[in-house]
DNA sequence: TGTTTTACTTAACACTGTAAAGTATATTTG
DNA sequence: CAAATATACTTTACAGTGTTAAGTAAAACA
């Protein structure tokens, strides 16, 4: 049946061009200020016709968070190339902080932004698999610098969390416009990059110890 | 006039009625799910008498957000007591850590919620008081770190930046719900106090090196 | 006593997310 | 081929939001 398989096509591409509309939306205008009217406008549909599609605003908004962790892995796979485990954990650092840098409404999306993962906590069985898979990453590559030699840490994960956390916060503290009101104008411009780097230097410290 | 200071205490006597039923909303609730008709219901008033109080939400915001760092300072006030700097700085990143996790909702408005800071932007002369005064409290205790010996950045401002987005991203992603989604069971609990050592130690090895 | 000010309320506007009911077209069935 | 049904969408509607403008009753002042 060619005509089911070219209905459910056309589905797909209005579903595909919802989620384009609400992406350019959302990261021009930030989620909250997006509304589902507005999205509907943009594709010239009826509002209503979105639920059609999307259980509800949450559901769009799962949607360009898992778009959100794909760019994120696709960025991440050329870390495989690198050997060494510490230059490794630098250049995933280095990516990370680009990728917040050059998409920051969509960084906001995957990290800050609580109302999607809440509405994950609903359906009580279901993970952060995007967010997991990432984190488990970061780990293995800690790991693989512990066992190098290069620092030690009494647990892996727990050394993992505080490396995300120093890079999430740098990154959060920027995107949340809490450090430019802080900062010196000397440091305002490039203070992640700058601060990324006495990081690690930090970290390359340890070794010598 | 007796009578018109009595006019004004009772027009300050609202103000603060407000102020509280806010405060109690929001930190039960979250700012975006308190409405200005939940916190008018609760002291019976109409919705718009809080607008002859405060100019908007975020004016309301703001109240709370000056009201949060007046308590985060009274805190921090006992650290002068705290002679050795970095027994200080220690000190003060416990104060910030178990501010953070006493009035989660209240960190939550003074450092990841950006309409408020936002709405200062508008008035572009405004700075973030606050905020800049705790900074420099906190850059100034590593000034005396650095001096004393227990370790060297090139840069204090950007070593206060550093160590403030590790405290605050470990404390944000707890707060946004990244991290239980992410950890194993072990960690979950308590993985800030755990990452606040995992950091402290990190410093303290850079002594010796 | 009449006028003005003060402190508040009611009504209204332009939004929001979302559910129920209606409609036109396409497909399936008798 | 005609009637019944399913699909895909729209219209209408509800209950909520922040906020403004107009109305009102009481107090203060002239």
């Amino acid at each position: 049946m060619g005509i089911n398989d070219r209905k459910d096509r056309d589905k797909e591409d209005l579903k595909k061009k919802i989620l384009t509309a609400a992406r350019e939306l959302f990261l021009v205008k930030g989620f909250e200020n997006t509304s589902i009217r507005n999205i509907a406008e943009k594709i010239e549909y009826s509002p209503t016709s979105i639920y059609l599609h999307f259980k509800d605003k949450d559901d769009l908004f799962h949607a360009l968070h898992s778009e959100g962790f794909e760019l994120l892995n696709a960025q991440f796979s050329t870390l495989h190339a690198v050997r060494d485990p510490f230059e490794r954990l630098i250049a995933m650092g280095r990516i990370y902080m680009q990728f917040a840098v050059e998409n920051p409404e969509l960084y906001e999306l995957m990290f800050i932004h609580t109302a999607p993962i809440d509405s994950l906590d609903m359906h009580k069985g279901e993970e952060w698999l995007e967010g997991k898979t990432s984190f488990e990453g970061l780990t293995m590559t800690i790991e693989g610098c512990i066992q190098a030699g290069y620092f030690k840490f009494p647990n892996t994960e727990v050394a993992a969390y505080m490396i995300w956390s120093f890079m999430h916060g740098m990154i959060s503290l920027k995107i949340c416009h809490r450090c430019a009101k802080v900062l010196s104008e000397v440091n305002q411009e490039d203070i992640l990059p700058k601060s990324f780097d006495a990081f690690v230097t930090m970290l390359e410290q340890l070794r010598s110890s």
